[in-house]
DNA sequence: CTGAAAGCGCTAACAT
DNA sequence: ATGTTAGCGCTTTCAG
């Protein structure tokens, strides 16, 4: 038994009372409002619980009463290991995590793996609101959750009119970072992307496929990219672009690899996530390629182990994005008007850009 | 407004029978039973339910009646960004999280912040029990759970009698780690470790505090490092041992640099954390030391980020220990004993030891 | 300061 | 296959 004996049924609040000879007003006060009884009274209630085992008020009987669950829900669609894996998502958590314990309300992960059709989690979840964090455009859970009479608010994507969101601007972020790489004077680039679809491709991606992806923010940020390389002369039907569908480490080296193999010209690899951009990194080591004498590599998100590993990266304030998400979930009240919130990035140089290696330089490849 | 309009009030599953004009049961079925009645019939009763928007039974209703939550709490006394800055600690928490997917049931984050007597959360948390996640041996958090009438697993730390637990062998694990150090012929070493107790102390721990440490896990790992130590005829005073409060990687670099300043002639830093140690393998960077050349560093858990640092460190499998505490809460069920579960570890070496510099060599000092 | 009464919305026997 | 009945444990007006 991992528990202490118990003695045949659990207490109640009214059998407490039952045994004071009191109310059970009275002893739902001793918990809740103790400043409407007697201080000796609410010692006493308060022993005899103790006496009886009586942790306190039930509180899921509490919730029913007073139509406040105390937690707030969190929607990860896409699988777990996606949502821990990667510091930016778990930056999200935290942020999140604190602005409930702020509240003093949980905060419930509230599963759905990503195919699976099953929404019932979404129903069965005693929480005030939700917060869906990166999910596809066309989620069910998302569609489960709005469904439910409370409110939700969106992270990152997808982007839905009329909706409560939080998230970066995408786009001009990654201008930004584009106009560096263009700056440097890299023309002959190569894309590592993110899952653009539910349906998995760990393979090039076609300009349709990347135009039809059905995650906004991979969309977003490899339209900038066109945008911007285009502007310089570059035409992006000639641009690589390796998708991964799995987000470790090890898929930014195994994509970088798959696009070196067939571009070894190229001499920058664009990677729409911090960890891709370390994966390349590690992939560049084990060709010789120098960073950023033979290969410029850069990513986004500004993790701290892209930092420590001098990535190029856009950093976006994480841990905000969850604080953000919360508070406005938990002071959505009445609000008429839906509220979306841009939070501010920064394109981070660090030393893994440079300019590209001139053709008449050596190449010390293996 | 970012949820469709309501009229008036939410319908419920009894206004839902009484448009139909069918009984309450009927509809409960449709959604629970969906065998105890007619296809045809259940089919009006969804299609009654989506045309006045009731989502289907509420789910803290539901839980009062069938007297289960849906839910596990996760307790997380730490301040939060311990739990989730440490992909160790995140590895328990996606473990813990995919055995609660497996299960259909909701992961609840209970806010509890250190020092913070709060334990209101604790108690108004609606869970069917609840996993602790290395808390100090007498945390109030961890008492407020006890009380509770539900199972509760402890992960890591305390050690508690008659309690379930999952965890590894961290005296064993250890004793290997130190073992390889010695074997390495390391006589002059030093340590870094985490937080020893809820007071602050980010700085040298004398023995006393050591021996006295409120967490068993650094205890443990402690105790396991004098005993061998002492074996290869070191004594245990002589060992410089510096403590640190938070758990970043920066952590790891302050610490390294006090403990370095002092005692310049340490040839080896073993870290209780891999964090720890990261931190410790860039102060190395920053002072021109050589790993191992000039220094041997030392981590514990074998984190993503320490395998691709090439850092020597004991791997403990943190995924299989969430997952482990999950299915043991989860499976609780009425078992008569309780239970421990040891997880295995391994020592990994890897480029981060080495054999002591010998006194004739050069030092590179900055 | 304390008590009595009235449900919150739902499910599970137990009928029919 | 469907309905009737009886609460789950609590909070909250409203009276005393």
């Amino acid at each position: 038994m991992n528990r202490p004996m118990r003695s045949r049924r659990q207490a109640t609040l009214a059998s407490l009372a039952a045994e004071l000879g009191v109310s059970r007003t009275t002893v739902s006060n001793a918990y809740n409002r103790p400043d409407q009884l007697s201080p000796e009274l609410r010692k006493r209630v308060l022993e005899t619980a103790k006496r009886l085992g009586y942790a306190g008020p039930d509180p899921v009987a509490r919730s029913l009463r007073t139509r406040k669950a105390g937690a707030v829900g969190l929607l990860l669609t896409e699988n777990l290991s996606y949502a821990f894996r990667d510091p930016a998502a778990v930056g999200v958590l935290e942020g999140l995590a604190l602005a409930c314990e702020d509240a003093g309300v949980g905060l419930t992960l509230v599963p759905g793996s990503p195919g699976n059709e099953d929404v019932a989690a979404v129903h069965r979840a005693g929480v005030d609101g939700f917060v869906v964090y990166s999910v596809p455009d066309d989620d069910p859970h998302l569609e489960a959750a709005l469904q439910r009479p409370v409110p939700t608010v969106i992270v990152d994507q997808p982007q839905l009119d009329g909706m409560d969101r939080v998230g970066p601007d995408d786009e001009a972020a990654t201008v930004d970072l584009a106009n560096h790489v263009v700056g440097l004077g890299h023309r002959q680039v190569g894309v590592l992307c993110m899952r653009l679809s539910s349906d998995r491709n760990d393979d090039f991606a076609s300009l349709y496929r990347q135009q039809d992806a059905h995650y906004h923010v991979q969309r977003a940020r490899l339209a900038a990219l066109q945008r911007t390389f285009e502007a310089a002369g570059v035409s992006w039907e000639s641009v690589p672009v390796v998708e991964r569908f799995d987000h470790h480490v090890d898929d930014g080296a195994s994509a970088a690899r798959q696009l070196l193999d067939k571009h070894p010209r190229v001499t920058a690899l664009i990677c729409t996530s911090d960890i891709l951009a370390l994966g390349a990194l590690a992939e560049a080591g084990r060709r010789g390629l120098r960073v950023p004498a033979d290969l410029t590599i850069t990513g986004f998100d500004g993790i701290g182990e892209a930092t420590r590993a001098g990535l190029t990266t856009v950093h976006q304030p994480v841990l905000e994005k969850g604080k953000a998400a919360g508070k406005l979930l938990l002071g959505a009240g009445d609000r008429v008007a839906s509220k979306v919130i841009t939070l501010p990035t920064e394109l981070r140089v660090g030393t893994t850009s440079g300019p590209p290696r001139t053709a008449e330089q050596h190449w010390f490849g293996p």
